[in-house]
DNA sequence: TGACAATGAATGAACGTTCATTCATTGTCC
DNA sequence: GGACAATGAATGAACGTTCATTCATTGTCA
């Protein structure tokens, strides 16, 4: 039962991250009071004190940990056999319902954060341009790619890959409750594989027009 | 000078609109208080409660405003002499300076919003499905899809164009305030083209793989 | 036209509530 | 007992909302 402070501290703090992740998808940053916090973690208020100087660091520390799970998604996309499937693990991971789900709902609310809190901001940017870097590599070294027809450059096929994920990762807080994460994860595969018969096709060569 | 009861009402839900709009833009639907829209209109508070039963019917005001602005974007993207030129209007309709801008940061916020109002999510659902329809319509009877490689429907080609828009939607959040309107609308464009380039290129069919 | 009555747009102080935050107190383990 | 984890009632600021009051404008009657 009794766990040494270098230990427990680290497992508080995530157990009252978990929590927020609920409560904020659920009800948004501002809406969700520090009572709900602990309720869901099934502590008291001024315990979340002892670990968080307030809210806000509260809700940084959110951001930095969503910014580690990029990290690792992107980690498993890169050792993923075959383009195609780096960019599906890529577009889904917001639509597993286990191990650390990125909810859609918390990332919207996040980059809702980011247009009014330079500090956020700073850090979506940062994960963002991590990622992008990591996609844009990938691409430069898939075969898929090296014939690809339209002749955009690695940067900009991630960006529109970039660009596709998060409008769906939009349109995903629209859904119905009705439908689940299989669902949705099945819709989100559908347009990852027409965007890549988009773009990388195997054509010959064209100028663009 | 004296204006009769019926004109005179519009023009101050409006004018409380404008304001509120100003507000929700820069901190949010539950981060703006009432005496700060109040304060932005240059009215009272009390006055606010003669034109709206209260916040939220604001918001839904908001929205629905928000509806009919689409609306008008996407009318005006129908007379477009090319489908190309259709699509540039309605991606670049978040960045205009003048007129009645559809602030990004505004848009992200509603989406957030609806991911738990299910009110105002079956009005984003409505606005966007309205929308799709329109670009698909559009698509079907442009003569530069006729012969779209990739064997994919003029729906699936608008899902993709709107998530596209969608997607650089929220990366105009992140943009640095020194960025200006015609900047982002030229990095719009850019993406706008590059997508147009890979979806309608003229080409042989091919079956899809 | 002038005097007075009626209107209702507009105000902003006040109210009840919610919320983030604090801290005196209690529980637990070595 | 000492050190630290955990509690939750208490605090005060901020918020959404209400409503008694003001006052310019409009309508009415002589």
């Amino acid at each position: 039962m009794s766990q040494p402070q270098t230990d427990s501290a680290p497992d508080r703090r995530c157990q009252i991250l978990d929590a927020a992740l609920i409560c904020f998808a659920k009800r948004g940053f501002h809406q969700t009071s520090m009572h709900d916090i602990s309720a869901e973690a099934g502590i008291s208020v001024g315990l979340i004190y002892r670990y968080f100087e307030n809210k806000e660091a509260v809700i940084s520390a959110m951001a930095d940990r969503h910014k580690k799970e990029i990290s690792e998604v992107l980690q498993r996309a890169k050792q993923a056999p075959t383009l195609l499937e780096s960019l599906e693990i890529l577009f889904t991971a917001h639509c597993c319902e286990e191990e650390t789900p990125v909810v859609s709902a918390f990332v919207v609310d996040l980059y809702a954060e980011a247009s009014r809190n330079p500090r956020v901001a700073d850090l979506v940017r940062d994960v963002l341009e991590t990622a992008m870097a990591g996609v844009t590599e990938l691409i430069s070294r898939s075969p898929e790619a090296q014939n690809n027809t339209r002749g955009l450059l690695p940067i900009e096929l991630a960006e529109l890959i970039f660009a596709v994920a998060r409008g769906m990762l939009m349109l995903d807080v629209l859904r119905p409750q009705e439908m689940t994460a299989t669902e949705r994860r099945e819709r989100q595969l559908q347009v990852t594989r027409r965007l890549w018969s988009c773009l990388f096709k195997p054509e010959a060569e064209l100028a663009y027009a």
